[in-house]
DNA sequence: ACCAGAAATTAACAAAGGATAATTAACGCT
DNA sequence: AGCGTTAATTATCCTTTGTTAATTTCTGGT
């Protein structure tokens, strides 16, 4: 189930973490693989895990009381996933996930990884720096909702994550960004046409 | 510096925490005190104090290139404040703290809290709580730009924060919520008058 | 390579917000 | 209580976005 590969990979990427503590999570944790399309947690479920991205891509999105679909954010390799609703806010998820690549999770149930995380001081930090790292990034968001018009923000995403904005539709870009599909083309049609008077 | 009622009114507030732990973090705290409109922490600051509010509010604001104010969050009693850039993105402070009523900070320094925090586990888990919390509230506003209209966003304001909306002038109400102090003066009249075909 | 379905663009119109400025209301200070 | 400052409202005009629908482009699967 683990092998050396999968060891030395995870080491490079937790940093300071010792190679006992990273066994005894390792022993806890599992691969799961989607294929594009698939859906990862349903609406309404009890999702208790919390995944690392190996692989690939995922949206999580809402569905309008109207009826279309609005991205929320989007997570990549290397990233942490979970379903909020349920690890936070212990309530069943008002949101879905879906792989939008051919993905591969490393699981873990997240009832068996607190106590370990609790009594693990380096698991602790480490716990401690993704919280803040995920802090960081939800409060910019809200900085460039504020600060930025929704061409600005776009702009900062191309800037920002480039190779995201390739991978992903642009009818989820729109929404993660707070406009329309069809606001987003006009923008990208006004940025295209630089010397316009 | 620290008496049975400053005790008992955090033990109330923190549960779990057991005494000794108490004390050992009160050791470390002490007692600010700001007047209305004095500023907390100064822009381009490097403050790497975490605040406990007792009593009063603050709000973290930041001057656009065109030299106008964007009040970006507010934090009041019962609540923890730092300055984000220099907590956690380890930079100096791009935004101005500024109390708008008389407040009463604890303070304690995060260089100081921090070993303190990693060797406690009890307090370990507490600060995993609380930016746990964090993280829920910046996500719950991320989700408000992105599924909300202007409109939408006030009337959810005053309805999860009836106090603070009264506690604060509309001109900061406004760049908070992303708009400016004039729209929400029309969204207010729209409000006001419900029958209007 | 084709073809069907999905995504993106474009168009036309309505609705809302931004900018600026003038006016009115509210507030704080002595 | 009165006065000066600040906040809030109102008005006007302009820009942008939302909505709906039609059209074009792209894409994945066979």
């Amino acid at each position: 189930m683990l092998n050396s590969d999968d060891i030395s990979f995870y080491l490079t990427r937790f940093k300071g973490l010792s190679i006992t503590d990273a066994i005894a999570l390792f022993k806890l944790a599992q691969t799961k693989k989607l294929a594009a399309g698939d859906i990862y947690i349903h609406q309404n479920s009890n999702y208790q895990k919390v995944a690392f991205i190996k692989k690939g891509l995922i949206r999580m999105y809402q569905l309008k009381p109207s009826g279309d679909e609005v991205t929320l954010m989007l997570r990549w390799e290397n990233k942490f996933i979970a379903s909020h609703d349920s690890i936070i806010l212990q309530q069943p998820s008002r949101f879905i996930y879906q792989a939008l690549e051919d993905t591969v999770l490393m699981e873990i149930d997240y009832r068996k990884a607190q106590p370990l995380m609790e009594n693990t001081p380096k698991l602790s930090a480490l716990r401690n720096e993704f919280l803040l790292a995920m802090l960081a990034e939800s409060m910019h968001r809200v900085e460039s909702f504020i600060m930025l018009s929704p061409e600005e923000r776009y702009l900062q995403l191309v800037r920002e994550k480039p190779d995201i904005v390739n991978r992903v539709p642009d009818k989820y870009l729109a929404t993660l960004l707070g406009i329309t599909p069809v606001s987003l083309s006009r923008i990208r049609k006004r940025i295209a046409t630089p010397a316009k008077r």
